[in-house]
DNA sequence: TTTATATATGAATATATGTTCATATATATA
DNA sequence: TATATATATGAACATATATTCATATATAAA
């Protein structure tokens, strides 16, 4: 498939422009991307799949976790795209901030480490 | 929806891209697209109506025919995003390439007022 | 070496989407 | 006014997609 339509059809589906916008900012594992968007396992892993097979993002094994990066081919034009639309969600989106002050708890958290099983459990929404 | 998401469904589909792709450079009527694309016209309309709900074109009449254009609102955004990335796609993509040719033809041959009803038939592809 | 944790994946399902065919509508022309 | 042209649209269909549930796999910890 065309890069173009790859990238396109990788972002026409909130849940993966919102994981894609995530790992824009930083990589993330995958238990660490269910305490931001507040989402159940499988769902949050198809999705990264979806966006693996389309070159968007790259995995990394770490011990027992992997982490999920935006891939090096991608991510220039990745930035180009997002950076402007983003810049409108953060001023028109509830769930975009919401998602990004998730993220912030989730690093001072250190949820990787610290909130193991909880994150098995989808939590309730901010 | 988000304009982001809005904008990513609607370049989300092969046939969608290749007209906005076009009319990001002139504004087209339908007959025109059809006699670009090489498809037929039912299949042209309803994906331009998607196009019109995502807000990414507008439509106008001019006599018989209506002219579609990129939207005042989405141009900068997708000019912005198309431009690098339909770079790529001339270099990338013999389809792209046959487009713009036919776009040429078209408007060399002012397709518009003069081959009225043979763009009624889907033509060969060249 | 058993158990817990983190993640992937297949199957099932519901929903969305793209295309085609047939037909309707609006304008232009004879 | 009757006909041709340009386009839109509804219905039917096939295909694609997103989500959930259940289960498999790989690593770490006890």
């Amino acid at each position: 498939m065309k890069d173009a339509l790859k990238i396109f059809k990788g972002l026409a589906d909130p849940t993966r422009l919102r994981i894609v916008s995530l790992l824009i900012r930083r990589d993330l594992c995958v238990c660490e991307l269910m305490f931001i968007l507040k989402m159940e396992q499988s769902r949050i892993s198809h999705q990264l799949r979806i966006l693996r097979d389309a070159d968007l993002v790259e995995d990394k094994r770490e011990g027992k976790w992997i982490t999920y990066r935006i891939s090096d081919k991608a991510r220039p034009n990745l930035e180009l795209l997002l950076n402007q639309l983003l810049k409108e969600q953060l001023r028109e989106s509830e769930e975009a901030i919401r998602d990004l002050g998730n993220l912030e708890i989730c690093l001072r958290e250190d949820v990787r480490r610290r909130h193991a099983s909880s994150n098995q459990r989808v939590v309730e929404k901010i």
